[in-house]
Formats: C-alpha cells, sequence, structure tokens
DNA sequence: GCTAAATATGTAAACGGTTACACATAATAT
DNA sequence: ATATTATGTGTAACCGTTTACATATTTAGC
C-alpha cells in the first residue's frame, strides 16, 4: 500500500501538499495539485483512514448492535441503516447482541476502542446506561428512552390496531400471544392489544411465546389443547404467526371462516404465505434509514427538530383476517 | 476516554510499562504490575485499537462482504462468521454488495483502508481479481476461485438430488426454475439439476427467476399457464418455492398428489409454510462458522490442509414432496 | 566478591495521516 | 514604490499505541 509520503516523494512535494490537495483544503497551485493527482492515480494511492481516524479522533465508522439479524425484521432495518450511511462514506461495525447485556457491553467496547463517530443500537431498555456517558452520539433503533434520541414505531397504535382488527371482524374467543415481556416494544403492543380487547365484550385468553420459529409451535400446539374454541389469534409477531397458521391449517381449522389470525411485523415472507398472513406492518426499512439519517445529523450538529421519531405502523389486509363487511 | 499517558501518570510509570503489563509483553515486576493494574481499573482504561492498528499495521477487524442480508439465507451465515470471530476478539465491519462489482470494490477499498487483517465475502466470480493483489488473507464463501480459499457448499450434489428426489417419486413433467446465471452457485445446482432430468425420460422445462419474492411470483405465476400439466418443480431457492407453493395452493392443485415441489438452502421460515416444504439444504450457519476459522488460520499463518472446504448439502423431506415408496 | 545473565524500566522513534505555523512569493491597494 | 493581503509550500508536532534500544538493578554462577 502507498503511503502519503510515497505519493509525496513521486510528485515532489511534502507530504502536507498532498493532504491539501486530497483533502481540498488550504491552497493548491493548479499545476500541483494535477501533479499529485498523477502520482495518486499512478501509486494507486488510497489514505489509510486508521492515521486519518488517530489524529481526527473520529473515524468513518459507525457501530450497529442488533438483537439477532437471523429474525428477518432486523436484517431489513439494517439494509435501511447501511444503504443511508453507505451514501456518506460510513461504514458499519456491526453486532449481534441476542438481546444480552454483556455481549452488548462488549461491543461497545470495541466500538469505542475503534474511534466509532456514532452508534445505532437495538438495545434492552435496562441496559441503556451502557451509552449513558458516551462522548459521540447514539441512536435508539426500535427502541426508546428519554435521554436518547431514537427512531422507532408506534407500537401502541400497533397493538390496538390489530386487536381492533379481530374485534371489528367479529371475533370473540380471542387468544392474545405475548412476547417476551422484556422487550419493550413487544411489550408494549401487547398491552396496547390486551386494553383494547378487554375493553370489548370477549373471551381474551394470553399466551406466551418466545419471537423464535419453535416457540411459535410450541404456543401454537398448546393453543388449540388449552382453548379450542379459539376463533381469533394476535400474535406477537409474524414468525409466531406463521407458526400458528400452520397449526391452523394442520388442524383443518377454516382460515379466515372459522378463526382470524393476525401477526405483527410484516416481514417478507408473509406475503408468501398460504393465505397471506395480514399484519401490522412496521416500515422496518424506513426506521433503518431515519435512524441512520438522524444520526448524521448528530454527528454534523445539525439541529435537530424531532429527537424521537416515531414511525406510523398500518394493517396489511391479507388473507388470514375477514373482510370488514363480510362478518359471519 | 483515558489514554495510555492519563495510566502512566496515575501509576507513576511510563507508557511503555503500561503498555507491556497491558499486552503481558517484556518483563514488568509483580508490584508495578498492580499499580498500573489499579489504574488501569480506576480509570476505566481500554487501549485504543486505532492507535494500535496504525503501529501494528493490522486491526482487529474482519471485512465481510455478503449480497444481500435481507435474503434469510445469509444473515444465518453471517452469524456463523460473527458467532466464530467474536470468540477470538475480531469484529466484523460488514456491507452488502448486491452483487455488483462496484459496491464490492468500494467496501473492498474501505476495508483495505480500515486495516482490516482479513476479508470473508460471497463474491460474483467475475470480479475475483478484486481479491488478486490482496496482502491480507480472503476466504470465499458460498463462492469459489482457484486461487482463493473457499468455503461452499455441494452445490452439484445439490441440484442432482432435487432432481432425484422429483424423478424417483414420479414426477415426469418437471419444470426447472433457473435462477440468474451470473451467480455461480445458483448456475452451478441448476445445471447439475437439468444434466440428471435429461437423463431420464421426462419433460423438463426451464424457466427464470430472480431470487427475489417478487420474481419467484412473476415466475409461478407465468409458469402454469405455460405448463399446465406440470407435476413437478424444482426452484432455484426457497423463496422462489414457497412463490411457487403459493400459487399452487390458490390454484387448488393438491400438493404433493398432483404436483411435487422442491426448494433449495432451507432457510428457517420453509418449515413454516403449508405444506412445509421438502428442500435441500445447504449448512448456511456453518459454513460461516467454517469460513471464519479457515480465515483465522490463515491470519495465524497456520498450516492449512485443505484451502477448499465444500460441505454437504442434503435433502429435507418435507411434505411438498411424496414418500418414496408412494408414487400414485 | 566479581562477572554474566536475567529482570525491570524509561526514552524516543516509529506507524500514516492532518494541520498549526513559518516563510516565500505573487497579486493588489495606496 | 511600498505596504498589505492572498496564495503556495514546507517543517514539524501531534493523535495513542508499540517496541528497539539504553540503562539500571537484581540475581545467579563460580
Amino acid at each position: 500500500m502507498a503511503t502519503i509520503r510515497d505519493v509525496a516523494k513521486e510528485a515532489g512535494v511534502s507530504v502536507a501538499t498532498v493532504s491539501r490537495v486530497m483533502n481540498g483544503s488550504g491552497y493548491a497551485h493548479e499545476d500541483t495539485k494535477k501533479v499529485v493527482m498523477a502520482a495518486v492515480e499512478k501509486l494507486n494511492y488510497k489514505p489509510n483512514e486508521v492515521a486519518r481516524s488517530l489524529y481526527k479522533r473520529k473515524s468513518k465508522l459507525i457501530g450497529l448492535i442488533l438483537p439477532d439479524i437471523t429474525n428477518p425484521f432486523f436484517p431489513e432495518m439494517a439494509r435501511g441503516v447501511e444503504d443511508y450511511l453507505q451514501k456518506f462514506g460510513y461504514r458499519l461495525i456491526f453486532g449481534n447482541s441476542d438481546e444480552k447485556r454483556d455481549k452488548e457491553i462488549e461491543y461497545i467496547d470495541t466500538f469505542l476502542q475503534n474511534n466509532v463517530v456514532g452508534m445505532i443500537a437495538s438495545t434492552s431498555e435496562e441496559t441503556n446506561e451502557n451509552f449513558d456517558n458516551l462522548e459521540i452520539p447514539v441512536v435508539l433503533l426500535d427502541r426508546t428512552a428519554e435521554e436518547l434520541p431514537a427512531v422507532y414505531s408506534d407500537q401502541k397504535t400497533g397493538g390496538k390496531l390489530a386487536a381492533r382488527v379481530l374485534l371489528d371482524r367479529g371475533s370473540t374467543n380471542i387468544v392474545l400471544i405475548r412476547g417476551p415481556v422484556e422487550i419493550k416494544p413487544v411489550y408494549e403492543r401487547y398491552i396496547a392489544a390486551l386494553e383494547e380487547l378487554e375493553q370489548a365484550e370477549v373471551n381474551v385468553q394470553v399466551m406466551d411465546s418466545s419471537l423464535t420459529l419453535q416457540g411459535g409451535q410450541i404456543c401454537a400446539r398448546q393453543l388449540f389443547e388449552q382453548y379450542p374454541e379459539t376463533d381469533g389469534i394476535i400474535a406477537c409477531n409474524d414468525i409466531v404467526a406463521a407458526a400458528a397458521l400452520q397449526e391452523i391449517l394442520k388442524r383443518g381449522i377454516r382460515i379466515p371462516e372459522d378463526i382470524q389470525l393476525i401477526g405483527y411485523d410484516d416481514i417478507a415472507f408473509t406475503a408468501l404465505l398460504h393465505p397471506p398472513l395480514s399484519t401490522i406492518r412496521q416500515p422496518a426499512y424506513e426506521m433503518g434509514a431515519q435512524a441512520a439519517k438522524l444520526l448524521i445529523k448528530k454527528i454534523n450538529q445539525e439541529k435537530i427538530e424531532e429527537t424521537h421519531k416515531k414511525l406510523p405502523v398500518s394493517f396489511v389486509e391479507r388473507q388470514t383476517t375477514r373482510r370488514k363487511a363480510e362478518k359471519p
């Protein structure tokens, strides 16, 4: 790898001049510029980011912590982040936290050690203190806290909406599958849905499940044994909903005639289920992009009008819920 | 952030001594060690990786390039890589290439500028020259080339196997959905399947599709218009298979009685389809982990017995193919 | 008790950039 | 013609580490 010194020698100027030409800072004669650029070209010189980062005390790196990219909801967000940042020349250091505090701390530490200019994290509420005394900007993604800027979606409306959908379409024996209560957004939508259901005069049962395929399958199997009369299911996410759907079909229950089902997230493959899954859509990609945008503003010390950006969710009507008119 | 100088001052020693204690290199008196470690503790000192990386000309960073983490096959691999590397203190700089040469080059450049110690990449065959004259180790993942170490799966057997499955279970009008031919592994399995089919006395039709949901849906719709007599489909990946499955169900065709369908990859959600999708499994997580393992060996200059690691694929028998006995 | 080897620690030069500062020259104003 | 300002370029310090080298002190060997 050619260094700035090689270029300087090749061009017959000092390193300072090369640096100035490369960065377009300070003065440099037109002719000198040409000579320098020719040398740069010839040696295929690319400035070493590490050296630059050391002096400036900031890199072009941004840390991203997500719970688990194996859950299709997060890659979507990650791409939103990446695609936006990429345009500004930022690169991502990435880590999965598995919602574990120590992994999170480990990543934060190494991010800092690498002079990242900012961080985006989907972190568990409890551990936010990890981000507290950082001198670099942090944006929370899919999570919230008072003290930190955040981009997230309207879980409350989402939960309400899911409940409303089933209610409006005539379900009266509803099972609400609650995800892990430690995960704030998941808990919020659960609470919102529960409230909405309790206000209606319907039967409500709550079941617990993890957010994973295995968890969903276990839950779904139990569900029909415990509550065979169920005619509506609100799942904590699409994966669990898919598991429920599979169980429904396996049991020969007609959907949406006998039972309605609604998921959460609108991850890509829900549209590929049969019947296609009705769900509450979170704009994952957009959330990622917005978080990136907010972070860059922070980095550039721009005025920020809203530090807490709540993106709207929407009901994606597919075929596991009935048409609104045709209540059975 | 505390620097080594702060620690040195606090401990009343020189920076060299602090460095030696931190790295366990050279001599250091037991008492001195204690004093230094106390200062480290007190100031919560973490060595700056950037400075270290500058001097050593190598970081603890590894570059990872994948085509698109939005395709669930890749996050699985990414986690394999990450989980393995994480144990050795390496961190990932990550980029999606979208199979585009210029994005790939851009990432490679910035990886290099950040002194990564190695790279893992799923790169398109044509652009391998990008990696040619690098002085750091590179491991190809899910792709192959003569010159570079690689971890991939046995596409040929996979393609053959998929064909064999449908053949053995009695399909005679088979549509083979071919993915983008530029993507080597996808092309290889296609060719292998085609060969196997052509040797048998069955009708074979080839259709093209992208690897995405949209592409799959378009292809599936056309499929039954063009070839209504189809009784077997080999899809280029699970996503396309899921699209085909949906179309099959929509048309009320019985599966696996009237038509058999087999996917490729065994991404998580295939098990959640109804009926669950039969597919050829690539051990994505394992592939990622093996690539990481190989890379670390390279980095440590260890002897490497096999530079090209081909992992086996397997047939995952679920319910879109018939039992072998029960040919209709 | 003297020499050689082992232990302990500090000084300063790297690593590859950026930039404050000094200095020289050219352009402009008076 | 002289003072002032703008332009152009180089020198060297700095960012936070590591490490070669020098030096001082122990310890061991005989």
